[in-house]
RNA sequence: UGGGGUGUAGCCAAGCGGUAAGGCAACGGGUUUUGAUCCCGUCAUGCGCAGGUUCGAAUCCUGCCACCCCAGCCA
């Protein structure tokens, strides 16, 4: 149970209205029953951390149990390393199926006995027409579709047929068992839906002990019955299987049917969440990887530093709705800040440029105390070290600034974070113009703490430059240029050249031993280490920025300038 | 020429016949040794549109419009 899942107060949504009113009303004597059901066949992404919150969520709530469970019926295209990896990211979002996972391969066989009454009772048949001729008989959304001539096969010479489908007589797309509902229905789901097709191929739980494997609409809606689901949450593009559900769901014997609810799914902006599309970026290697820091999945997320809790906290304010949702990057960015907002802070300079202190002794170091946070004075202070060099970020000078630059400038002042104020007197540049050196006199008189009043507009970060280690920084940005890619003709094309700056960067000693928690850098952003970062060669993501009013108004300046 | 859904601010969203919560964003202002945080304020005479019922409608009724999903032996 987490906090944001916990309001009291009266149901926050459509779903939890109807649960509560079913509990309310004695409908749910064994208690609430959900089902998180991924197919193993690819990473978990952003708009799964809905679903997981929400179908764990109402069980937190209205103290019920929540199964995870595989829907593993397409051998092909599944691997357990895939489930291997969803076990972990719904572990690490924060949610326990305790001892409910389960496998739609885990009832293979009560599957097939079921189909097999079906067969018995008249309510299925095996067809032999070929996949293009089934196209064909299906009809199209305006034109009903008509009868296999299949369809008026007896009971027996179908019993036969399947078990011969079962005992592998026949070759792939050979026949296939379908329920026989209306081929006439203005739904199309219910034109003879197909059941079981041929499939000789391994499957990486039951080998190859089955050559025919069940559709999703039959394993799942019978996967729900045999675990006494009691509401199976899902996407609103299954709307229309609903009735497809609620046929196989009464064609079979069960005292409390379990009921279809679906809800919309979550798009957010700048990403692309189609798994098709996610493993074209990962195969085509246009990310390192489905664990990529850029990637949508819970797993790239994580590894970009994005905290649990404010994937959660996300969830809980996008919310349960039918209306299609379509999330500005923004909002996910503010929770992630929010969520971040209380961890230490640090000094460390991306792009560094070098300062010398020219009114400062060569050979002498003073430690100075620096607060971990400046909200709360429990964290601690540490101290930092201060020297005639220093390292201070590029960004922060400009030879030739604006009025409102509040940084460095030639002739300028401006406070060093904790240190001293100092005053830009010289700029070195190399052969071709470059800045690379600035020479600056401190005011020994404004050290940090030393009572001394006097104020200047800016404050800046540094490192000194003989106690900081050399760090590599990837600074991450939006994976696509598009907000909504998915919708481009050419989706690859809109992928941002610039989603990834590799920078080096000087950083406090207090850096390399970070252990994997997220740190704010002051002045730019939140970072945690990588997974590939050592004592000796630390590498930082940045999580996300911190807000930035200076950036927007300079790119306001710059369209200022541009329309002119 | 079908069926299923959905329309409340730029993006989410509450509302359930009694007179439009909240968050994100934006915009003003204050505090600030992070251009961050924090604080204060502004932001729908209006709920897709048009009628109707009612003392009273975002909520009920009728008609229309827009958008999304469906023709896998994928899930």
């Amino acid at each position: 149970m987490h906090e944001n899942d916990s309001d009291a107060s009266a149901p926050r949504d459509f779903i939890r209205q109807i649960i509560a009113d079913d509990v309310a009303s004695g409908k749910l004597p064994n208690g609430l029953v959900t089902r998180f059901p991924p197919e193993p066949n690819g990473f978990l992404h952003i708009g799964h951390a809905l679903s997981i919150s929400l179908n764990f969520g109402v069980t937190g709530e209205f103290s019920g149990r929540t199964y995870l469970r595989f829907d593993d019926t397409n051998p092909i295209k599944e691997r357990q390393e895939f489930a291997d990896a969803i076990q972990r990211d719904v572990r690490w979002l924060g949610y326990d199926w305790g001892d409910h996972l389960t496998h739609a391969s885990d009832y293979f066989e009560r599957l097939y006995e079921v189909a097999v009454a079906l067969v018995k009772s008249g309510d299925a048949y095996v067809d032999s027409l070929s996949a293009e001729q089934i196209r064909e008989y299906r009809g199209t959304l305006t034109s009903p579709g008509k009868n296999s001539p299949h369809r008026a096969r007896s009971v027996d010479e179908n019993l036969a047929l399947f078990s011969a489908m079962r005992a592998g007589e026949f070759a792939d797309g050979e026949h296939v068992l379908r329920a026989k509902i209306d081929m006439q229905s203005p739904n199309i789901n219910l034109r003879d839906p197909t059941l079981y097709r041929i499939r000789h191929a391994a499957h990486q739980r039951t080998g190859d002990a089955w050559p025919i494997y069940p559709m999703y609409d039959f394993a799942h809606a019978l996967s729900d019955v045999f675990e006494g689901i009691t509401h199976s949450l899902c996407t609103l593009e299954f709307e229309d299987h609903r009735p497809l559900y609620d046929w196989l769901v009464t064609h079979v014997d069960t005292q409390y049917p379990p009921r279809q609810i679906e809800f919309s799914r979550l798009q957010v902006g700048y990403m692309v969440t189609s798994k098709r599309k996610l493993k074209a970026l990962v195969d085509e290697g246009h990310v390192s990887g489905w664990d990529d820091p850029r990637m949508p999945t819970i797993a790239g997320l994580r590894r970009r530093g994005y905290p649990a809790a404010a994937l959660r906290a996300f969830c809980h304010q996008v919310g349960i709705t039918k209306k299609s949702k379509f999330i500005e990057l923004g909002m996910l960015e503010s929770c992630v800040r929010d969520a971040l907002s209380d961890v230490p802070r640090r000094l460390a300079v991306v792009d560094p440029l070098k300062v010398v202190i020219t009114n400062y002794a060569e050979g002498d170091v003073e430690w100075l105390q620096a607060q971990n946070h400046p909200a709360h004075p429990g964290l601690g202070e540490r101290d930092i070290a201060f020297g005639r060099e220093l390292w201070i970020e590029r960004e922060d000078f400009m030879e030739e600034a604006p009025r409102k630059f509040f940084r460095l400038k030639p002739g300028g002042e401006v406070r060093l974070r904790y240190a001293y104020i100092i005053r830009c007197d010289e700029v070195i540049k190399d052969a071709d113009g470059n800045v690379v050196e600035l020479r600056c006199t401190m005011d020994a008189e404004t050290r940090s703490g030393g009572g001394n009043e006097r104020k200047v507009k800016g404050t800046i970060h540094w490192v000194s430059a003989s106690h900081s280690v050399a760090a590599r920084v990837n600074l991450y940005d939006r994976l696509f240029t598009e907000p909504a890619p998915a919708r481009s003709d050419d989706w690859l094309a809109t992928l941002n050249p610039q989603s990834l700056h590799v920078a080096d960067a000087q950083v406090e000693p207090a850096l390399t031993q970070t252990d994997g928690e997220v740190v704010q850098f002051e002045r730019t952003g939140w970072f945690v280490a990588d997974a590939t970062s050592t004592a000796e060669q630390p590498v930082f993501n940045r999580v996300v920025t911190l807000r930035d009013s200076w950036a927007k108004l300079e790119k306001q300046a710059m369209q200022a300038l541009g329309d002119e």
